[in-house]
DNA sequence: TTACAACTGTTGTATAACACAACTAAAAGC
DNA sequence: GCTTTTAGTTGTGTTATACAACAGTTGTAA
């Protein structure tokens, strides 16, 4: 396909990633929880009742970044551990009331921010969502396939061959 | 819109979002350049000779953050400072020869990722890339108007007022 | 022309989000 | 029962970032 056309997807795909990676930075976002905060809870809500290891595959942190997230919302009261039942090793993750609260704050701004974001783009909302699904699920495959960074270029070679 | 379109929506985002934070702990990415620094080394190629400060401003950074970025690529020969011959305040922006061959590699390889992405889904290339760059470009005005962080909620709310 | 304001870039300092490695406790395998 | 695997925690280090204070340069206005 032409090259024009992937370069000016391509520099999208980068403009994308700096708005991205700078909200990083504003440190609170909603409610004194921070963005990657907010993933978790949304995660914790989205799953239901996981195991902190579940949590951490699910946004692909390790173990002792995600141990250290969740020990923060502890702290602030927006989640709670419990013990599992059956194995004692597992500690399971459930949102407190103000959790879902919170969860339910993020939910109704976003919705309608993106609600607004997406009626007025000139393609129907339902085609956009799916071709960004697709998207999204295309870039996924490519990055478990290959490692890739995905905006920039990264295949990590030639380090010990030749 | 309907709802549970919307959630889809987001919860895509934030699979993005998680992809892109976690590429970034990748450390060396390409040729021994970070993301965050081919993230500059493009943008330099894009913009011809830059000020560092046109450099930050397209990037969306801080000008003491680009300082140290352009700092290390400068330590290792990748990118140039010049001085701007009208206005001794200005530092231009140049690639080295290394640089400009850094740069064509990660455009090499990611013309032909990308190229393979885009060709396996269903919707026609074009048609994706041209959604894609409308949503971007609403994401973007959307956050300069509110100042939101996009996948999360994020109005910088209740703070001050009550 | 001299004084001051505005601008460009650098440096000091702090922080969040992450990874990796070493550890502890519990469970599973044999 | 001993060994191996698994779940989570803690110590340590790095990167990308911001903000604030600073230094030099330019432009302006008295």
């Amino acid at each position: 396909m032409d090259t024009q056309t992937l370069r000016e997807f391509r520099k999208n795909l980068r403009q994308l990633e700096r708005l991205i990676v700078g909200q990083l930075k504003e440190d609170t976002c909603c409610n004194g929880v921070s963005v990657a905060q907010c993933h978790c809870l949304l995660a914790v809500e989205l799953l239901g009742r996981p195991s902190q290891n579940e949590l951490a595959e699910h946004l692909g942190l390790e173990k002792s970044t995600l141990s250290r997230t969740v020990e923060g919302l502890v702290k602030i009261g927006q989640l709670e551990r419990q013990a599992d039942e059956s194995d004692r090793r597992i500690i399971r993750l459930v949102l407190t009331p103000q959790g879902r609260s919170t969860c339910t704050t993020i939910n109704e701004a976003n919705d309608a921010l993106y609600g607004r974001v997406l009626e007025e783009m000139s393609s129907s909302p339902e085609q956009v969502v799916a071709v960004f699904a697709e998207l999204v699920r295309a870039m996924s495959r490519a990055r478990e396939a290959s490692g890739i960074c995905l905006s920039t270029s990264c295949r990590e070679e030639q380090e010990d061959g030749m």
